[in-house]
DNA sequence: GATGAATGAGTATTCATTCAT
DNA sequence: GATGAATGAATACTCATTCAT
């Protein structure tokens, strides 16, 4: 990679993680371009080189982090393994991701309940497809109770978020106890 | 109550209506002041006689929201019922609700989810006093994994928000049946 | 009339006023907002009270200005008078008052010289309607050559913008005497 | 010429050409030097090459177009002509090249109407000299009305401009009938 | 209580110009 | 000559809040 490549990798990347930072601490309208730029230490104008404005950059730093999300709950998947230890695989390193990285889990949270963002959820069909099939086998087999994939999911994943909140707040400790708790707990929801 | 009295009432209840409407479907920051006393039909120096300012007015309306919400859960709730029966009601009457108010589900997960907004949990702690009571019942009585109530809470609620968004997306019918599901499941997620 | 429309009156038109000398100075975009705010000695955002922003701010002076030249020139105008005194006395009127306002000729000329700027003619029909009646007498009676009054419009009186500029910029005299002289030249210009 | 020279030329002339293009449909300010680079096929640097900056460009521009429209309305001109025929030539060359090249015209008045651009009609002496000695001679000569050659210029052709903006409105038709008649009444405006 | 005109700090975005490559 | 990434000052417009009436 040449020396102009990195660069501009690293100014990108540099804008990217000055937004992901400010955000997830100051929320979207409180968090000027100006501070970005600083904060990223690159110039105002040069922010308009990478993206065509606020909106963008937000939207691509969403993309970004939906992604990285995903596949780090993918990370280590395999058709091979079985469905119980993939969905325990899935859950551990969803849950793991999300303490490593809270602004990455604040952020997300943030963007998905604003009323105002355009949303970009096609970007991610492919990326999602595991889940789908995981959950989809599943009901075939006779594990899961008979309900679409999407209604899987939103019962056995949904409970990562909060409890990551609870414990960023210092209200639990969702530690490896804690959470091989609670990804049984998820797994029992949903067991036919 | 003197007509005066009524017209205040009327007055501060439009504005706090008027906030619900347009936070809930523009967002906090693009929902300006005088927008909202403009939809509420009164002045806009009028809402600082009401209110010391957006961020009283907002954290006002949660706190009213919030309580109304839990109210809501509760409605029928008596401890005379059997443990099942009152988790059955709670969840059911949390789902109807949801599904009744949207814009009230989406304004709270909008505040809860902002970083910048002055949190206020602790006027609650009466309010959510029987969900305490309930799970804390449940793992006394060996019925629920031996968890802290507030986990047990995410673990078992935390799925009706994201499944009241996919219905209200046209994604999902979030119907009585499916509702039944979904309580069972979330009944199981805790069982011992 | 109120203090309190005394008052309005007084803004709108310092910020009319300010405007009209600032971009018959400066030019279009050379004229910021916030200097036009500062001339008329109010604050920026008042002038947003007035006008939706510099576009219509800047059409709304054209208009005024537009019809009060219109007005200007039809001074003393009556169908009683004859053709050649209701001819010379639009040139006259016209001369003069293009003389004593020069920054209202400069402004008029910016504008409709201007490519992106929305145009907004329709507006006048009615006020230029001597005009044309003038004309179309003059053509209907032999006196004129035929041709559409538009056309005579502009074979009689486009020349006294570029005489008012070289007076303006020292380098002709553009007096009683070479008034007369030139509006002879314009009737005979058109002059069956 | 060398192909280096050729290719130097193509660039500023494509500059030059751009230029007038986007200043003529979008005005002096909302035409970017990045936009007039990229119109013109090369780097926005090198627009620094060839012109020190966009004052520059813009004033080489006016120059050359001012030149070229001088000379257009010379093209076939001779002092052996009659004073007459000079007269119509002149008339019907502008009438002929505005309406052939409306945005050279369109960048003209726009550029004349400016006010903060800096100007520079000496650069033009030489060329205009002709019609200095046409009017001059026509004054000593008991042809023309005794004015100053600058002012029986006004007198006699400005109202190319102003007709030739109706015809590319669509108001009316300038068509070789009309600049027939037009020339004769401006002829007429300073005849003895 | 009630109005809405007025303020002015704050913010997204643009663009002429520079300069390392 | 040639590129286009980078800069940062400039600018239109917004909006929470105040206050004279």
């Amino acid at each position: 990679m040449s020396a102009k490549n990195e660069k501009v990798i690293d100014k990108r990347t540099a804008i990217l993680g000055a937004t992901l930072d400010l955000i997830s601490e100051r929320g979207f309208h409180n968090t000027p371009m100006s501070l970005i730029a600083k904060t990223a230490g690159v110039s105002t104008g040069i922010v308009y080189h990478y993206f065509s404005g606020k909106e963008e950059l937000i939207n691509e730093l969403y993309k970004e982090i939906k992604l990285e999300t995903i596949q780090a709950m993918l990370a280590d998947y395999s058709e091979d393994m079985s469905l119980n230890q993939r969905f325990f695989d899935i859950w551990h390193n969803y849950a793991r991701y999300s303490l490593n990285f809270p602004t990455k889990g604040m952020f997300l949270e943030q963007f998905e309940n604003s009323p105002y963002v355009y949303h970009v959820e096609d970007d991610f069909m492919q990326a999602i497809a595991p889940f789908f099939n995981l959950f989809q086998q599943g009901v075939e087999e006779g594990i899961f109770i008979p309900l679409s994939p999407i209604v899987l999911f939103d019962l056995s994943f949904s409970s990562v978020a909060p409890l990551v909140k609870r414990h960023l707040a210092g209200i639990i400790s969702f530690d490896d106890k804690l959470i091989q708790a609670a990804v049984n707990a998820s797994w029992n929801a949903i067991k036919n």
